[in-house]
RNA sequence: UCCCCUGUAGCUCAGCCGGUAGAGCGGGUGGCUGUUAACCACUAGGUCGGCAGUUCGAGUCUGUCCGGGGGAG
């Protein structure tokens, strides 16, 4: 995979690095859109790969549901399937079964669960997760663990913690046996809810193995962002340092600036496409909501500094309208629009990481952003 | 001039045999963080055209005036 730090901040963790994917190079910090069923929904892939983005996540849960692995096999892999050149990370699902199963029972060795879109029943190992995602042919592979919630008690937090350990180092097992057909890396996920013993020692034991990433999962899950912030520092500083470090959920401007602060590398979300396609538009003075009556008659773009097809060729009027009238055009304009700019966002962190002055970006961008 | 229909929230309209009003849209507010989300939640607006009757009680019945729409001449 070829990891490399390029540049590192004196103040703070954040740092630059490159890796190379079967799909090309990564430049980090990056932000990687989420695309659950193959689609960024309201994109064409092209959007995408034109604004520079050669990194978006895909969900195996939700691919194993529909269409199914037989046919993203027929069709060669997913990226043949999908017609996307670029690489991709597909997310184990682990995350799915917890937060929607209206069924799911996991047990030492796999998981039970119902599909939510007809009910029925399904038992997946972290084997059967890993060689769903040898047949995506996935760039990066996210092993099967188990998340939990900011109010889980702590008997049930370590036994979440010891499954998601062991099945990483099954995950893991079973994915060396097949790597060197395609290349795709396999990502550790660090869990431990939030006790910082448990965080402690999943950080350690994840850093321990030989995951070519380190993933940390089970935050932004519902806690407050002082809490959020708590458990990051903590769990980021103990994470092995010479891998990518992958933030997995996040988020926001302000979540991701105190990400790249932790040395965090990769992040995603569904934050910005969604809130984009409910009418919430980013700009550097703080987020705008489109729908609203005061911009009917405002004939100027979301964001005079955007270079965005949607601010070179659109009025916050004409994309009001849109929204207003219920034209798929609004929620494309408006996701296009959201992805470039925490592009545009996240490059300009790069570039006061270069010249080491992150801690002055995230202050100046926090004093016009606001902190809403 | 006569006849019929009609006048309820910003807009379009519901309100059975009378018991002090609702919806959709629009407005406002909030939310959305490893996507079951072009979504969800909450909220503000009405002396029911005016006046006078009947009635314990009228948006609902009666009279009359005013404003719309249609028809006949």
């Amino acid at each position: 995979m070829n990891f490399k730090i390029l540049k590192s901040s004196s103040n703070t963790k954040a740092r630059i690095t490159e890796f190379t994917l079967p799909h090309g190079k990564i430049l980090t910090p990056i932000f990687m859109p989420v695309g659950t069923n193959g689609s960024v929904k309201a994109v064409k892939h092209k959007t995408l790969s034109d604004s520079g983005i050669n990194l978006i996540l895909s969900n195996t849960y939700h691919l194993y549901l529909r269409p199914g692995s037989d046919i993203i096999k027929k069709a060669g892999g997913l990226h043949n399937f999908i017609s996307w050149q670029h690489n991709i990370l597909t997310d184990s699902g682990g995350f799915q079964i917890f937060s929607l199963a209206p069924f799911r029972k996991i047990t030492k060795d796999r998981i039970k669960f119902r599909s939510h879109i007809d009910g029925s029943y399904h038992t997946l190992t972290p084997e059967d997760v890993i060689e769903l995602q040898r047949v995506f042919k996935s760039d990066i592979l996210m092993p099967l663990d188990v998340c939990t919630a900011p109010d889980t008690e702590y008997k049930k937090a370590v036994n979440a913690m010891k499954i998601t350990h062991d099945w990483a180092a099954r995950s893991i097992e079973y994915w060396k046996r097949y790597k060197q057909e395609w290349g795709g890396q396999l990502f550790g996920i660090v869990q431990g809810n939030f006790y910082k013993d448990l965080r402690k020692e999943s950080a350690e034991y994840i850093s321990s193995l030989d995951f070519p990433g380190i993933a940390i999962g089970g935050l932004s899950v519902g806690e407050p962002f002082d809490i959020f912030k708590d458990f990051l520092e903590y769990t980021a500083g103990l994470i092995d340092k010479s891998k990518p470090h992958y933030l997995m959920g996040i988020g926001t401007p302000e979540y991701i600036i105190e990400a790249i602060e932790n040395g965090i590398d990769m992040f995603d979300c569904v934050y910005p496409t969604r809130i984009a396609r409910n009418g919430t538009l980013f700009t550097w003075n703080g987020k705008i909501a489109i729908k609203k009556e005061n911009f009917a008659e405002e004939f100027k773009p979301i964001e005079e500094k955007c270079s965005c097809f949607a601010c070179k060729n659109y009025s916050r009027a004409f994309i009001r309208h849109l929204f207003k009238t219920n034209e798929i055009l609004g929620p494309m304009l408006a996701t296009e629009h959201n992805l470039t700019f925490i592009n545009d966002l996240i490059s300009e962190i790069r570039s006061s990481i270069e010249t080491d002055t992150f801690m002055d970006f995230k202050k100046r961008f926090l004093g016009s952003y606001g902190s809403n």
